[in-house]
DNA sequence: TCTGGGGTCCTAGGACCC
DNA sequence: TCTGGGGTCCTAGGACCC
């Protein structure tokens, strides 16, 4: 007995949302974002263009392609229809960020009543293939993902990936490899073969910082590192990551999917030009942040007692300052007032190295009835 | 005079994700 | 590959308390 974990992944989802508006831009390379790449279409991907690049460069890779501006209302419009369709499945579903989502279809899911069935020949070749030699769970989530991937085509015009599996970890992995507009089942057998012949740097959760200590260390495959202890894996790569690699590598991941979150902090940040800024142009960036951030807040009902500022500098090294008040606000005043004592404390650090980005974070939010934290190796 | 163990909060930094 | 705007979680040290 095993329940099943999807993890459904809008592909491209800017850019998609982008082309499913504008039948001109279907089927050519697009870039969205004016000049950084927010998210470039397949079409695009080809050419060898990925997000976070520079517009600059993206058009340079790919001269034909067509660039357009963020559309956030449209976003947030096609977010909440396939959310819909997702949480119509009845599986529990854990929105992940804006694009993607954990979902367990746990023991009683099956097709509500007044959606038929969806039909045997309409199903993936892989969701056939990998039912044939798997138990029943596996089928009915594959199923379920068929149909979820159907649903959010016709229903809001956007294509959707899904990985399958019995926990978050493979589930994420297999929704990657389900790209572009597929889905991946990892059967419980062989979940083991497959996570061992990923290279370490696949896994979610291991980055640049930690892929480099494990290649360092002679560790290139998921294999690789469960052949490994875990004192030596904290070793090489520290405490936290090392116990990571370790479970995931043998294949413990009790990370339950959550209906609902409440986000921890709100954030933001201002790049700014190269070249020295006057005090009075840092506080008038300090100042319109905590405007956002209070308008935000206030929008939801939340409140916060730790104000973060962040700062970037000219060499790209960072540094933070932060200040706890003796209770919570979500005041623009006050959050400024503080991002401006956090800022006069940094000045010297300023000054010598060049500040090219100021950002405001209010955290240690007051909580209205949040679970709270739970283990994340651990059976619950 | 010297020395525990254990807990919480705060600050700063690091790593990772989309 | 020269870097945007959001987030999350973990760790370590110091202060302070019992």
């Amino acid at each position: 007995m095993c329940s099943m974990i999807l993890h459904a992944d809008l592909d491209a989802f800017y850019a998609s949302v982008a082309q499913r508006d504008d039948p001109a831009l279907r089927g050519r390379p697009v870039l969205v974002g004016s000049w950084v790449v927010m998210a470039a279409s397949y079409e695009a991907r080809a050419y060898g263009v990925r997000g976070g690049m520079g517009t600059a460069q993206a058009r340079r890779l790919c001269p034909d392609a067509l660039v357009v501006d963020p559309s956030w209302p449209a976003y947030m419009e096609a977010r909440e229809a396939v959310f819909a369709v997702l949480r119509r499945s009845g599986a529990t579903v854990e929105p992940a960020s804006i694009d993607e989502a954990f979902l367990d279809i746990g023991d009683a899911v099956d097709v509500p009543a007044g959606r038929p069935p969806p039909a045997p020949a309409a199903a993936p070749p892989e969701a056939v293939e990998h039912a044939a030699a798997a138990p029943d769970a596996v089928e009915r989530a594959a199923r379920l993902a068929a149909r979820l991937r159907r649903d959010v085509r016709a229903e809001v015009g956007l294509p959707l990936s899904i990985g399958v599996a019995r926990t978050k970890v493979l589930a994420k992995i297999a929704s990657r490899s389900a790209k572009p507009d597929g889905l991946f089942v990892v059967a419980p057998e062989r979940e083991l073969a497959y996570l061992h012949a990923l290279p370490v740097e696949d896994v979610w959760g291991v980055g640049a910082a930690t892929a480099r200590k494990l290649h360092l260390a002679g560790v290139r495959t998921v294999g690789q590192a469960a052949a490994i202890g875990e004192p030596a894996l904290m070793a090489i790569a520290g405490k936290a990551a090392g116990r990571y690699v370790h479970a995931i590598a043998h294949n413990r991941d009790h990370r339950p999917v959550r209906a609902r979150r409440g986000r921890r902090s709100f954030g933001a940040q201002r790049a700014l030009r190269r070249g020295p800024r006057t005090r009075a142009e840092l506080t008038e960036a300090v100042t319109g942040l905590g405007e956002r951030i209070a308008a935000r807040m206030e929008r939801k009902r939340r409140a916060g007692r730790t104000v973060v500022l962040r700062l970037r500098f000219g060499d790209y090294t960072r540094a933070t300052r932060s200040r706890t008040l003796p209770r919570a606000t979500a005041d623009a005043a006050e959050i400024a007032a503080a991002g401006e004592e956090l800022l006069a404390a940094a000045l010297p650090l300023i000054e010598r190295r060049g500040v090219t980005l100021v950002g405001l974070t209010v955290t240690n939010l007051a909580e209205k009835g949040d679970a709270g934290q739970l283990p994340l190796f651990e059976p619950p």
